[in-house]
DNA sequence: CTGTGATTCAATCGTTTGATGGAAGTGTAG
DNA sequence: CTACACTTCCATCAAACGATTGAATCACAG
């Protein structure tokens, strides 16, 4: 059985797919309150009745953007993985910022849903939060930091999570933070990833068992 | 002159003032679309045109809750660069983020409300964002990144806001952090303080001019 | 007590929001 | 062509929202 996200993902240019991709970015920008499924069809160019008939509802439509998110950051986060096998922890941790940066500057709604979250709260009965396998693990054994997946320490989470959370910050925040820099975007991106480096490659190296 | 913010913070049994203080909780729970002026008159006991007759509207109360919130900050601050004056740079850090996680970790809204504005956006037409002084360039003279609070260099300036953000981040997403680890809330705010050092004391350490 | 200004509330307005029903359009198999 | 499933849109609804009005209530000076 296919999933109707799969379903949508497997025709870019079909209707499930367009509606998809603009729920990502206006769900990102304004989150679940601040979006109106009426944004959403005008951005898209179709009818609300269009959108209702492929999602269901808005918290349909937000949770399948939600796993749709997730997804593709932990294939991001695999590929990283693959490239960065074997080196030392300093290169691992540099090569890792500079490629998970690259992307996320690319994909900013991701950013922006998955600190969205993180720090907010909706004012709906059910769950809304569908259920995001969470891959912190994955990234403390990618990292050296855990054998295996599975007991992970908590301090071993902690600290997987100030990396990725400092990463999406500078991310979702660029436009906070870019005009208090005064820098054109280029620039604030080779600075996200060398202020990544300073505070981060320092931390994981002091005892590191070169 | 006195502001409609700076009467209410007089008399805090006041209605202004008892309006204010859940505003902050609910706003910072919430964000600004995901508040409704009924769930703050609720909470407080009162009709909502009471809400509106002290405040003016719902914009102009989130902009004063945004206000008072900074204000706070800014405040708090302050009070910890008195303690750490005179100490090398370790200690400084430590002793900051030490003091600062205590407090925000009592106040959530406040890390709450900062991190809406620096990642979500408001469909309104006005800038609904007051004019807050930023502080980063305190933070970077009391670290002794920089020596006067004009002409702070970019670099400085996204160390500072990596820091800071760090925080707010584990004291923002104490709800979804603090499950991933499994552990109660004591616990979880030790584990915050250690690793927010483990993070940035080896990052400022490895230049400083002892 | 009376008058006056400040405060609070009940009732309601106009708009927006999420959602739906039914008509019209499109494509395809028989 | 017909029949039928699949899409899309127009018109509309009920509920929720921000906001306002006018009356009731309170505190207190004269």
């Amino acid at each position: 059985m296919t999933t109707p996200l799969e379903k949508a993902r497997q025709d870019p240019e079909s209707m499930k797919a367009r509606i998809l991709d603009v729920a990502r970015r206006i769900f990102g920008e304004y989150g679940f309150h601040g979006t109106t499924t009426r944004m959403i069809a005008q951005e898209v160019g179709i009818d609300i009745s269009t959108l209702h008939y492929h999602w269901g509802g808005k918290k349909d439509l937000y949770e399948s953007v939600v796993v749709d998110i997730n997804k593709d950051l932990r294939q991001k986060l695999s590929e990283v993985e693959k490239v960065i096998h074997g080196l030392p922890l300093s290169e691992r941790l540099a090569i890792s910022i500079d490629l998970t940066t690259d992307y996320l500057f690319d994909h900013p709604e991701v950013s922006n849903l998955i600190l969205y979250r993180y720090f907010g709260k909706t004012r709906c009965e059910g769950n809304l939060d569908a259920i995001v396998p969470e891959f912190t693990a994955d990234i403390a054994r990618s990292m050296g930091l855990a054998r295996d997946k599975k007991n992970v320490p908590p301090e071993t989470t902690m600290k997987v999570l100030a990396v990725m959370n400092s990463i999406h910050n500078f991310i979702s925040g660029e436009s906070f933070f870019r005009p208090m820099v005064k820098v054109d975007r280029e620039r604030y991106i080779a600075l996200v990833k060398e202020t990544l480096k300073f505070i981060h490659i320092p931390a994981f190296a002091q005892n590191e068992t070169t």
